[in-house]
DNA sequence: GATGAATGAGTTTTCATTCAT
DNA sequence: AATGAATGAAAACTCATTCAT
C-alpha cells in the first residue's frame, strides 16, 4: 500500500493501462493486468475510474485534448504572397516535413497509445467510435487547415484538388506507415518516414517531365 | 430444417456470419445471433467451423484470397516505352483509376466486409492480425508492382521516391476515406473519390508553377 | 447432465430456490447454492430466470396467484336471513373455522413459502414489496369480502366496526401466529391454532357477562 | 471535524444510520451513506461500531430495552374485584385504549424504527432475528400480562381462551396495521386505528345479539 | 446431420473493513 | 480522535462450446 494523492495516482494507472492495453488489447487486458502492474488493490482502480471502459476512454480523451491543443496552438505563418512565390522547393519541403514532424510528434509520442488508437480502441462501441472519429476529424483538419492556407495565402497548391479529402489521405497514410512501422513490415525511421510523406504529398509520384511533355 | 449440402451451408453460414458480424461487431455479435440469422440450430454451427473465431476468419481469409486472385491475375500490360512516351495525361489518369477501381471492387465489394476489415477485425488477436497484415502486404503490392511497373518500364515515375511507402501511403489513404466514408463523415460518392486519391497521388498538391518557378 | 423440458427443469429450480431461500435467506443464497441443490450448473438457472431475484419473484407470483385463485373460487354460500338468524354459535364457529383452514391451506401450505414471505422477501426492493403488498391485500380482501357477507346479508356482524381495519388484524394476527410456530415460540398445533383464531376474532376477550352487564 | 464526546457521537451516529436504514434498508444503505449523514469520516464509525451489522443491532436493541423498560415501568392497577364489576363498557374501553397507545408510543415512536423493525431488519441473520423475537415476546407478554390480570384479577376476561395467542394476534394485527400505514394502504389516523384495535379484541366481530339469540 | 439444453470458466464490479497518515 | 485511500473477498452473470437426443 502506497499513499498517492488523486492526481498522481490517476495519473499511474493510466499509464499502466495505456501500457497493459497496448501489450494486450482491450479485451485481452484484465483489470486485475492493470491493477497489477500499477501495484494497487483491483478496488482501487474503481476509486478513479467508473469501469474498465472509462480508463481506455480517459487515454483516448487525454491525446484528443493533446491533439486539439496542437491544433488551438498551431497558426498560419503570415507569409506575404510576393515572399512565397520567392520559397524555394527546399523551402517548402523544410516547412512542411517540420509542420508534420510536429504533428506526428503529438499524436504518435509514444506507440503504446498510437498501438491502442490504431488497433485497441477500433470497433469497441460507439462512444469510443465518436472519440476516434473526433481525433481523425481533428487531425484531418489540422491538415487541411495548413492545405487551404498553403493555396488561399501562398497561392502554392494545384486547383481543382478536394482538399478534405487530401488531408482524409494525408492523415491515412500516415497511419498506415504508422502501422507498417508498428508490424516491424517497414523500418521505424522516423526522418525518412516523414520525407517520404511529405515528397509524396508535394509532389505525387508522376515524373515532372512526363506531365510536362503532355500536350 | 433446410436441406443444403455441406459447401452451401458452409457459404451460407459465412455470409450470415459477415452481415452479424458487420453490424454488431466481434465481441457485440453472438454465435447465437449468426445462428438465428441463418436460420440454423446453436450447435450446426460447429459442424462447419470449429468455433467463432475460425468464422472470421474464414470471412477474412475469403477475402484475402479473392485479393491474392486479383494480383495473379492483373498483369502489367506491356507497352513500348515509345509508346509510353506519347500517352496524354488524360490517358494516364484514365488507366489509373481504372486500376484503382478494379481494386477498390474487390477488397471492398461490400460494405459489410469493408466495415469487418477495418473495425471489427482490427485488434482482436495475434492471428487475425496477421492475417489483416497479410491483406494489407498484398493490397500495398499491388498497388507496389504497379508504381515499379509504371517507373521500370514506362520511365513515369519521380525519381528518388520510396515505392513501397508511397503504396503503403495509398492503401491508407484510400482505406482512410472508406473509413470516413462509413461513418458518414464525406460522401461516398465513389467515382469522386476515386478521382481525389488518383489525382491525388499521381500529381500531388503542389501546384507545377509554383514547382516550376522555383530555381 | 439429466435433459429435463423447460417447463419442469423450471419447476424443479423453483422448488430447489423455494428451499435454499427459506433456509439461508435472500442474500444468504447463493446462485451456486440453488444451482448445487438442483444438480444443474450455473449458468443453467440463467436459462430458465433473468437473474437471482428473477427466481425470488417467481415463487412469490406463484404465490399470490394461488391466493387470487383461491379467492376467485371461494364464494359467499347465500343463506337468506331467515336461516341465517337460526344459525347456532357452534354452526358459525364451524363454519369460520372450515372458510379459515382454507385460507391458512393456500397460503401456508408448505412452511417455506410461508418463511420467505414473511421473513426473506420482507424489505428486498420496491418491486418485491409490491408483490407482497398485493399478496397482503388479496388475503385481507378475502377476509374482508367474508366479513361483509356476514354483516349484509346474514346480519351477523357487530355495527360501528371498520372491517377492513379487523380483515387487516386478522391476517397479521394469523401471520404472526404463523411466525411464532416457526420460531418455535408456540406449538404448531395447526387446529388449536385455528381455533384460538376464530374465537377470538368472532367473540372478542371480554366476558360476555362482564359486558351484559355494562349499563 | 465536530468534537463530540464518544457517547454523544455513538447517539449521533445511530440516529443517522436509523434515517439511513429506514429509508435505504440494511442492503440498501452503505457504511458511506451513514457516515456522510452523520458528516464523519468513514474509519470513525468504525471507533463506535464493530461493524455495520452493529450498528443495527444497537439500534434494535436499544428499543428492545425501551420495551422491556416499559413492561418494568408498567403495573397492574390493584382494583378490587367488587369495583371491577361497577366498570363501564366505555371505562374498560378507554383503558385499553390507553394502555394500547403507551405501548404503540414506545414500540412505534417513530416511523423510522418502524420501518426498520417490520421490514429492513427482517431476514438478515440469526443473531438479529433473535433480537426481534425478543422483541415480539416482550410485546406479546405485555399484552398477555394485562390480559392475565383482567382475567385473573377483574374477572373480566371470557373463559377458554389461549391468552398467549390472543396477545401474539394483538400484536401481529397491530403490526400489519402499521404496515399498511406505512404502505399507505390505509390512513394513518393512529386514534382510529387504536380505537379499532380495542374494539376488535374486546368485543370480537359478531353482533351481540346474535350472539344473544343463539340457544 | 441437426438441435438446443446444459455447462462453467472467466470477468467485472461492489463495498465493508483496515490502517497509514 | 479522525480520516479516507486502499483493499480484496465475494458474487452475479455471460456466452462459447459440448453432447445427449
Amino acid at each position: 500500500m502506497s499513499y498517492l494523492r488523486s492526481p498522481e495516482r490517476q495519473r499511474q494507472i493510466l499509464s499502466c493501462a495505456r501500457k497493459v492495453f497496448a501489450e494486450r488489447g482491450f479485451h485481452g487486458a484484465n483489470v486485475s493486468h492493470i491493477c497489477a502492474e500499477a501495484g494497487i488493490g483491483r478496488g482501487t482502480l474503481y476509486l478513479y475510474f467508473e469501469n474498465k471502459r472509462a480508463v481506455l476512454v480517459a487515454i483516448l480523451e487525454d491525446l484528443v485534448s493533446r491533439v486539439k491543443a496542437l491544433m488551438a496552438r498551431r497558426h498560419i505563418p503570415r507569409i506575404p504572397r510576393e515572399a512565397a512565390k520567392a520559397l524555394t522547393r527546399d523551402q517548402i519541403v523544410a516547412f512542411s516535413e517540420g509542420r508534420l514532424a510536429e504533428l506526428l510528434g503529438v499524436v504518435f509520442s509514444d506507440q503504446q497509445t498510437l498501438r491502442i488508437v490504431l488497433r485497441e480502441a477500433v470497433g469497441l462501441d460507439v462512444d469510443i467510435d465518436k472519440i476516434l472519429a473526433t481525433m481523425d476529424a481533428t487531425l484531418i483538419s489540422i491538415v487541411e487547415r495548413d492545405l487551404i492556407a498553403a493555396r488561399d495565402e501562398l497561392g502554392l497548391v494545384r486547383d481543382g484538388i478536394d482538399l478534405h479529402h487530401v488531408a482524409t489521405m494525408v492523415v491515412g497514410g500516415v497511419e498506415k506507415l504508422a502501422l507498417a512501422a508498428l508490424r516491424g513490415d517497414i523500418a521505424s525511421d522516423l526522418p525518412a518516414l516523414i520525407r517520404s510523406v511529405v515528397q509524396f504529398h508535394l509532389y505525387g509520384t508522376m515524373k515532372p517531365q512526363a506531365e510536362g511533355g503532355v500536350a
